[in-house]
DNA sequence: CTATTAGTCTATCTTTTTTATAGGTTTTAT
DNA sequence: ATAAAACCTATAAAAAAGATAGACTAATAG
């Protein structure tokens, strides 16, 4: 499951994104709009800023803004970002790989071949869908 | 990521899976041969018992083998055992769903929708591959 | 130039979950 | 009887998640 802090991320960020025209977007306006603890979304909000996927104005009128269009933020940059590994083990994720210690060889193990593959067929779909792709429908 | 209990439950059914012809394997050798604390592993694998998937013996010539044939037992029941959903979010998993405290209508929610589409593709993948499929290779 | 607004930064705290250990109990084979 | 091995319950230790506090900095309006 993905954290607290990851979907509220993308809560955020689907709000930001349904209101690029309007400028810069108060912390306390996404937190009540979707329901979440305006401190903690102002560590998150922060957090995507200096990973580049926020800009910020400070002082009045000030808020937050995507630094990109909605279509070209992929959903799986926001979780490894935020969640870390999106493979459910870390001898078949690909950004945070780290060694089985319990088996012997991974080249031959028939636990890594398959979770390589849940790992894939995740990615084809996060890698490739967008915030674009996650605003409200209708 | 899957946590260490649901690691460990894999690599110990793979070592019965892999000695099924050899009666009831005792739970010290699977912790020496898979590298894993004995005491962690005894509650893992009562786990496994009380649910049914594995059976044991006690007393001398004891120890604990698979309830059913490799083939049969889907990695899908094992995760969700010990780990929970397999679901990203809350709201699209299938045997834990929870209702989104952060958006007015699932329905339109295009963030449950593609997360509903990533569930389905690692379902596909986890409900068909069995202990079977994850035995050591070649 | 000062008051207000709003993000920035860092630290801390609480709660929950995960991981692991301890130690006695029961069952079974010999 | 004895030894082997699983059973069971409780607890502890560590890590992660979730949340909050408060002082600081920058921008704007008047």
């Amino acid at each position: 499951m993905l954290s607290k802090k990851t979907q509220y991320a993308f809560h955020a960020l689907v709000h930001l994104a349904e209101n690029v025209d309007k400028g810069p977007i108060l912390i306390s306006e996404i937190a009540q709009e979707k329901n979440i603890s305006i401190k903690f979304l102002e560590n998150i909000l922060l957090e995507l800023k200096n990973a580049g996927i926020l800009g910020s104005k400070k002082g009045k009128g000030g808020g937050y803004y995507l630094m990109r269009p909605p279509k070209e933020i992929a959903l799986a940059k926001i979780i490894r970002l935020l969640d870390g590994p999106i493979a459910l083990l870390p001898c078949v994720s690909l950004n945070y790989y780290e060694r089985c210690e319990n088996c012997r060889d991974e080249a031959v193990c028939g636990l890594n071949e398959v979770m390589g593959k849940v790992r894939d067929s995740a990615l084809k779909i996060l890698e490739n869908k967008t915030l674009k792709d996650i605003l409200t429908r209708g």
